[in-house]
DNA sequence: CATCATATACTCAATCTGAGTATATTGAGG
DNA sequence: CCTCAATATACTCAGATTGAGTATATGATG
């Protein structure tokens, strides 16, 4: 595909169709897929990333992207799969459909003549260690785009640094402003989505905390996109790596729909090997979601819903008392309607 | 994505990522957007309905369809508004994106060489009165679509007289079929999706049993696409009304989205008036869930959690004691991480 | 063998939930 | 005006679930 004639045949014939059409019709533009390919390694959770040249900002950072192409492959996900072994090596497990992207740019530029492109994200799931020989991309920790979402050692010191005082500086700028689109105040959008002011953090806002970044003009990808409130600041600090394109709002969104998705379908699983012990189950649910989880509690939960079943076996030298191994229990899919790590955040 | 020149680059830096994987071809395909347009009408759920001429199988109701253009409109949803506002003259509150479908055969015909339609599923909610002379379109209840889902008046027959014998001698057909992509027999597959043997239903996953139906060839789509499993059928009946090309998935995708989305967002508020009583409330509820709800743990739970308060105003000719009025109290937003109506079927 | 570290088991109060019964207010009919 | 039917609203209570502990089991270490 795509030797770069044939893109600009491609480019060109739909802005020939563009420019036939009235206004209106349909206009071609080209789909491309992005996958956030989720695993966790070393209780890191970590995607999937491709380091590309480095963009206007030095964002080299992205998400494997492929074409779709109508002709070649039936489905979306069936080119997703192909392509991603492909490039990376990695066989994809469990993968959904996240959400399609297809801003014309968050700076409408009416002199825009370039293909159009709309890209579908995917989020998919693997075990870590199936796929660590990578033909192409590396894992890394997603903490490193979203430090302020890893609360595993307690609230992120980066919120009250940094992060509280540019909001409550940003949102006070424009105190007052309610729209009927959007009817909630600057101030309250903020507190509710960082958890200020005694507001309860919610892990699965990403996106929202990280559109409200951008908003903000506080993330680097909002100063690339020329937005103004990214003017504002003097010096701008670094909140996380940013990434190419809108990538890392693809990326959040797969955050998000993970720590949801755990508690209602048994998603978690795709992440961990065959064996376990109910401990390296918690760990990995917590490497997803944050927040330490209660130990007792958490294994009474994860046995009562019959999420699991002990395999016999025990594993030795975890430094005290032998675990035992437990496997995922295929069955409770049949027996409940929403199988999931239903998990409060508690002690130790 | 952002400047023009920003987009330029990155259909080529997709190109050049795209050079290393295996020849495919970067067709332009055109972007549909199709709305669920639903609303509450007489405690009826209804959604908006456009009669188009009938297709190969006769069938004529879609739903309101439109181009994206991404030289007119900067983002889908903006897109979606102005064609939905121009069509049926329908102004939507709540819009959110569903899904994208694209699947080659989406088009129903075999030897397709026009372009490549993919659409994106938006589901939109809207208060019912405001919206009753359309300009074009009708509202015809989803039940009319799904007779299957409509539970209000205890488990619809047709689940018993036709639904369950045609898929239980579709499952036996291929008994112990079990691929790796498809680890669950069609026997449980059966069983889970629609309650069979004692399996509890769950009235969201109206997308799965409307699937299961289209596999077993037990709609008329499945005939008109060519699907082998609609033609072992020496006469099929008629489950529901059939709808223009893959409008009834789009709409199941959407039935099972909002019943699921009430639970823990009070969207439900969107298809109420701005003064409504507890009971009217709970029959909206009902509507879109299906079940009968208990009367007063509903009024406990729904107050209880501040989703709710009192006008002061009382609405007479109940047929009973006078009921108090209430409205959606918006500040539960900023106090509750997932406010939602979390209710319970019950009994009266 | 004592001690540490971890795994696992059990306890208990507070809260939530499902399912009632009881009471309040209207309109309709005599 | 009184009674009754119909609906709205209030209160009750037992059982399940949850948050947060304490207690015990068992291998590793020196």
């Amino acid at each position: 595909m795509n030797s770069p004639t044939e893109l600009r045949r491609s480019a060109v014939s739909a802005n020939r169709i563009v420019a036939l059409a009235p206004r209106s019709e349909l206009a071609s533009v080209e789909i491309g897929l992005n996958a956030a390919i989720v695993a966790v390694a070393n209780n890191e959770p970590v995607a999937l990333i491709i380091r590309g040249e480095s963009d206007v900002a030095g964002a080299t950072d992205g998400l494997p992207f492929g074409p779709f192409s109508p002709r070649e492959h039936r489905t979306f996900e069936i080119g997703l799969r192909d392509w991603v072994r492909a490039q990376t090596g990695v066989e994809l497990g469990y993968a959904e459909q996240l959400y399609t992207f297809g801003d014309r740019g968050r700076s409408a530029d009416p002199g825009d003549v370039g293909p159009h492109v709309v890209s579908i994200g995917y989020l998919a799931l693997t075990e870590a260690n199936s796929s660590f020989e990578l033909a192409r991309g590396s894992w890394n920790s997603w903490y490193h785009y979203f430090p302020w979402e890893d609360w595993r050692k307690g609230r992120p010191g980066i919120l009250e640094a940094v992060i509280e005082p540019r909001l409550r500086d940003w949102a006070s700028r424009l105190a007052m402003h309610v729209s009927s689109t959007q009817p909630v105040s600057r101030q309250e959008r903020v507190r509710i989505c960082f958890g200020f002011d005694g507001a309860s953090w919610d892990e699965e806002k990403v996106l929202e905390r990280f559109e409200l970044l951008y908003e903000a003009g506080l993330v680097d990808e909002a100063a690339r996109d020329g937005r103004d409130s990214a003017k504002t600041w003097q010096e701008r600090p670094q909140l996380g790596t940013p990434m190419q394109f809108d990538h890392r709002r693809i990326l959040a969104t797969a955050i998000g729909r993970v720590r949801a998705k755990i508690k209602y379908r048994p998603v978690i699983f795709e992440l961990m090997p065959s064996e376990f012990t109910l401990y390296e189950l918690q760990r990995t649910v917590e490497a997803i979601l944050g927040p330490h989880l209660h130990k007792q509690n958490f294994r009474r939960l994860v046995e009562g819903a019959g999420l699991v079943e002990p395999t016999g076996e025990v594993r030795m030298r975890t430094g005290g008392r032998p675990a035992k191994l437990f496997r995922f229990r295929r069955e409770v899919l049949l027996e409940r309607p929403a199988p999931g790590v239903r998990v409060k955040p508690g002690k130790s």
